[in-house]
DNA sequence: TTAGAATATAAGTAAATTCTTAAATAATAA
DNA sequence: TTATTATTTAAGAATTTACTTATATTCTAA
């Protein structure tokens, strides 16, 4: 896989309302799957799939931690990547009121 | 759309081969899409589908200019969100040299 | 050694996205 | 007006992604 593949993968994993959803859980620290099980209305087996698809672009990181499985960002940038788009989207909003 | 639909929908338009590609040619300056149309090898049609999808997603804006339309970055901060991506993509190499 | 909890995987269907081809629109030049 | 260039839109087929249900795996505790 090219850099820019990588780069596409890790665009493509957030581009999903149920895995961004995650994805914000996660920025205030690792979280346990039961943690997230209990807390993101899907079916266990629909949120392991998608726990997968953003440790497979680099996005997560899992640890085994007695009983349970945690899941925490693999980088720290991630947080800045979702700033970032989060401001574009403020920025937007501020020149609409203009 | 919610917030978070609006900055899933950004993720989402930037998680595409050739929109990353339309994208990065955008990142130094206004282009033409006859222009694109050289560079990027798909068809024209498929090519302006691409482009309406990063324009409904807040990505680019258009303008008519003479016979032709310019395509362009909607925000400064989109190369922001290039660079954090790629930078993420970079760590990862770094720490599997280490 | 079996039972139960936590998580992952497989397989198939449903849904969404992408691409291709053809046609439409809009503006200008002849 | 008619033809031409640039770009968009429509429609449908092809491909990919997502979700559901059922099963598998791996620990640990009884």
């Amino acid at each position: 896989m090219t850099k820019d593949e990588l780069v596409v993968k890790i665009f493509k994993a957030l581009g999903h309302p149920i895995r961004y959803k995650i994805i914000n859980y996660l920025l205030d620290g690792p979280k346990c799957v039961c943690i997230l099980n209990q807390d993101i209305e899907f079916s266990q087996s629909n949120l392991s799939q998608h726990l997968r698809i953003l440790k497979d672009a680099g996005i997560v990181k899992s640890e085994k931690v007695g009983l349970n499985i945690h899941y925490s960002l693999a980088d720290d940038k991630i947080k800045d990547l979702i700033n970032i788009a989060r401001q574009i989207i403020d920025n937007k909003f501020e020149k609409l009121m203009e």
